[in-house]
DNA sequence: AATAGGCTCAACCGCAGCTTA
DNA sequence: ATAAGCTGCGGTTGAGCCTAT
């Protein structure tokens, strides 16, 4: 490997350059940003290292206790979702929690330990099948997202269905065997106890959607 | 005190999907 | 319609620190 090609820390004086000319060109425009900035760093390490260390969101405290056990939960629902799971960690990149579950990961295989602690085990096993009405109710909504004018949802206005259109096109990340959670501050409350009254009244007798 | 091995974290890579011209 | 460029993602790797011997 050349020398060309390796890791190269940002020193404190590149970190000033790139956050000026953030401040010049915003955080969208990172080919500008890496251009103007007179840094030898791509569009990509520019916006890396913006997001990952130097963004004023951007929250460098080790992680706590709570928000460990936060991605140990939330692993347990996404898989490798990193990306996912920073929606609900403030201030943490995908990249910190990434690095975080490694670290688990091999510190739970060095001590023969199983991959979560027990009470999450516990959880997973109670939700590790879809049940047969699950899946049926699961097809419904999704002909009715896909024909909404044919079979309209009895009782879902316009903006519910909105709603619902916003929900599925994250909703595969949701459809692991395991999970069938979703976060409460991504949509309507409304939205969420319409569907559930839908597919209870369907004789299918149980809830589609946990509140995370 | 020296050093080898392990560990953590920052940085990079390759790819897929999106946007724009 | 399509090609080029860009963005965002997950996986991988290397530098440097820590610890045990």
């Amino acid at each position: 490997m050349t020398s060309n090609t390796r890791k190269r820390p940002w020193s404190s004086a590149e970190d000033e350059k790139l956050i000026e000319c953030v401040k010049q060109n915003g955080e969208r425009n990172w080919p500008a940003v890496a251009n103007f900035s007179g840094l030898s760093r791509d569009s990509k390490s520019c916006r890396l290292r913006w997001l990952n260390h130097l963004s004023p969101r951007h929250n460098n405290e080790p992680f706590t206790p709570e928000e460990e056990c936060t991605i140990i939960q939330l692993h347990s629902i996404y898989g490798n979702k990193w990306s996912l799971m920073t929606k609900h960690l403030p201030g943490r990149s995908d990249n910190e929690i990434k690095n975080y579950w490694n670290t688990w990961l091999k510190r739970r295989s060095k001590a023969n330990l199983p991959l979560y602690p027990s009470e999450i085990q516990s959880q997973l096993q109670n939700q590790t099948e879809l049940s047969p009405s699950t899946t049926v109710a699961i097809n419904m909504i999704r002909a009715s997202l896909e024909m909404p004018h044919a079979h309209p949802p009895p009782s879902w206005d316009t903006h519910e269905q909105d709603d619902l259109s916003v929900f599925f096109d994250t909703f595969d990340e949701f459809l692991s065997p395991n999970s069938i959670l979703v976060d409460s501050n991504d949509f309507e409350q409304g939205a969420i106890d319409a569907y559930n009254t839908d597919l209870s009244s369907t004789n299918h007798g149980e809830q589609l959607f946990n509140i995370f």
